[in-house]
This record gives structure tokens, sequence and C-alpha cells, in this order.
DNA sequence: TATAATTTTCAGAAATTACTGAAACTTTAG
DNA sequence: CTAAAGTTTCAGTAATTTCTGAAAATTATA
């Protein structure tokens, strides 16, 4: 690893455990994106002085993802590690994993909770703060599987639009008017 | 306490991890979202059974996110507590937050990255990669932006188009095609 | 100003999470 | 079938994060 590459694989690892991923797991990501070709499990180990077992786990979260693929070079008995897909794909998969385990959950059970009659006054007004709170993360979600579906080269547009969003919503307003 | 909302309460304190701060905080957040009336730091601390100075180091970090507002009652000496702001002002807090941690440092070691020339082949693959991050990453940065100045009513707006974004970006296209 | 009420700080204990490395396992080649 | 090459597992250890509680600091009252 050229130093250049090393700052960014060391950053990244920080970052890992912000993202959903412990430090060695990032670390291992940033690498494979920034690198020419596959590695080797064994390259990985040794390029980020991390044990052997340790890169086994590692990758097996990496590919439980879908952020990472593995594959054989013919004629040579190891595995090799690359990573998937571009970047959009990448930010795809984070964005549906971290829904799946930080929204998800949270929505089940207020939905079970909101199926309980209130017993006082207080319940109440937990009761009405939850279904607020319900709702928020239904659209969250609806937004969020919304992202998952659309092409690639839509997404670009979306996100291109950037501060265009609210320029777009009066549009939107102005011709569900019209009707 | 009561069970149902006890039941909330403990959840979100699991949760919490995974949005970013640590278990007593999030159960402290979800007590204050969810109960009718302000409490003083003595009463959190016992309807957790967490250590009052928990509590305390709690309630600062909460304050600094602004989720959690604190004030006087008249002839009281206690500091009492509660949560401040709509749940979508939350989720804002929440979105910017994360932004700030999880994106903005990133953000600008890749652009220290992007000044160096490549000294090599794979250097130069590598600073492809992460202009693609780079680029991704500002776009995020815009649209986080864009949510932050967005009014309450439009969010809402936004946010309940849902599955009509597409619909919406077609529109967009057809009328930017026509100037 | 003294004292009582309350909050904050922070060193160390407890709990949690991550990592290592040796042993067990799997796969392929001869 | 056996040996060699490679991978995975997991118990134990290390590192990190969180929590406690007693002491220090702050603030208000008399």
């Amino acid at each position: 690893m050229t130093p250049m590459i090393e700052s960014f694989v060391m950053h990244f690892g920080e970052m890992g455990s912000r993202w959903g991923f412990n430090r060695t797991v990032g670390q291992m990501y940033a690498l494979l994106v920034v690198s020419d070709e596959a590695l080797s499990a064994n390259e990985i180990a040794e390029a980020l002085s991390i044990s052997r077992g340790n890169v086994s786990m590692g990758l097996k979260e990496l590919q439980s993802w879908r952020l990472v693929q593995q594959f054989h070079k013919p004629g040579d008995r190891k595995d090799y590690f690359q990573s998937l897909g571009s970047i959009w794909d990448m930010a795809q998969k984070v964005l549906e994993e971290r829904r799946k385990r930080e929204v998800d959950p949270t929505l089940s059970l207020i939905r079970d909770i909101l199926l309980d009659s209130p017993a006082n006054e207080s319940e109440e007004y937990a009761q009405q703060r939850l279904t607020e709170i319900h709702d928020l993360l239904e659209n969250v979600t609806k937004w969020s599987d919304e992202l998952q579906r659309m092409s690639p080269d839509k997404l670009s547009t979306l996100m291109k639009l950037g501060s265009g969003v609210g320029k777009v919503l009066d549009i939107k307003d102005k011709l569900m008017n019209q009707k």
C-alpha cells in the first residue's frame, strides 16, 4: 500500500464503526474498493497486518452485504476477492442494510404497541407520539424502497437535482392543482 | 413507567447504539419523548435505574444535539427536561448530526488525497474510485442541506410523495426538454 | 457569608465488542 | 486414499466503550 492508499484505508476503518461495520471490515472494504486487481485473503491480512481469521470473518460479512465478490483464478487454488458494483450500488446496499437494522425493528415494535389500547391519560399521550414516529418511519421505509428500485441513472438524476427539489415540488403542486 | 412505555423505552435504548448514541442516552430520549410532562434528572435516573452521573452526561449530549430542552419551574431549584420539537425536527437533527460525523470527515480526507497527483498506475485507479466516492458524498451533502432548509410542510409533501418520485422526475425531464 | 440543594466531573469498575491464533474442517491434486 | 493447500471456527485475550459513585463544583437561599 502506498501512503496515499493507506491513509484512505485507515480512515475508512475508523469511519467503519459509524457506518455499521467494525474497523477491520471497513479497512478491508476500502482496500478492495481502491485496488486495481483482486486480492487473496492472505494478501489482505498482510496488507492490513491483521490475523487471517479476522479476514475470513470480515470477508464473510462483506459478502453477506453483497459488497464483495469471491472468485477463482484458473490454476490457482486460492480464493480471490474484489469489490462488487459501482459506488452507487454500495450506497444502495448500505442504505438497505441500515434500514433493516435501524428502522424495521422499531417499526414493528411500535405497531405492536399501538395495537393495545391505552390504559390511562399518559399512555394515551405516549401513543400519540408513537403514532407520529410510526408514520415517519413508514415514510422512510417507502422512500428507501423506492430508492432500491430506482435505476442507477434515474437515481443519479435525482441525486444531482439537489437544491432543485424544492422547485420540482412546486411544479408538481401546480400540475396536481390543475386537475 | 407502565409496561407499554417501558417496552418502547428499552427498545429505543437497544436501537440507540445503531443511531449514534449509547443505550442509556437512547432510553433517556425515548422516555422524554413519550412522557407527558417534563422530568427532573433524578426522576430520569430513577425511572431507568441508572446512576445520576450518567444521566447528567446523557442530558448534556442530548442538549448538544438540541433534542432536549432544559427549563425551570418557578419556586423549584431542580432542572427539568423535555424533548424538543416535533418528530420531524428530531429526524432532521439526527440526519444532520450523522452527516457531520459520518460524511464530512471522509469528504474532507478524500479532497486532500485528490490534491496529490498519482504516483503510479494503481494510485491512478485508486483516485478514480475516490473521485466517484467524492461525488457521491457531495451529492449526499447537498441533499442533506436541502432537507435541513426545507420547511416541515414541504418536507412532509416530499416524504409522502414516496413512490411518486419516479413520476415527478419524468415530468421534470419533459419540462426541461421543452426548453 | 455560610450552608444547603443540586449538578457535573472523572477515575476506576463493569460490560461489551473486536481480534488473535491454533485446531478443526474442506477441497483439490496426485 | 493421502497429503497439501487453503479456509473457517471459536475459546481466550485485548481493546474499547459505557456506567457508577464519590468528590468537586456550582447555584440559590437565608
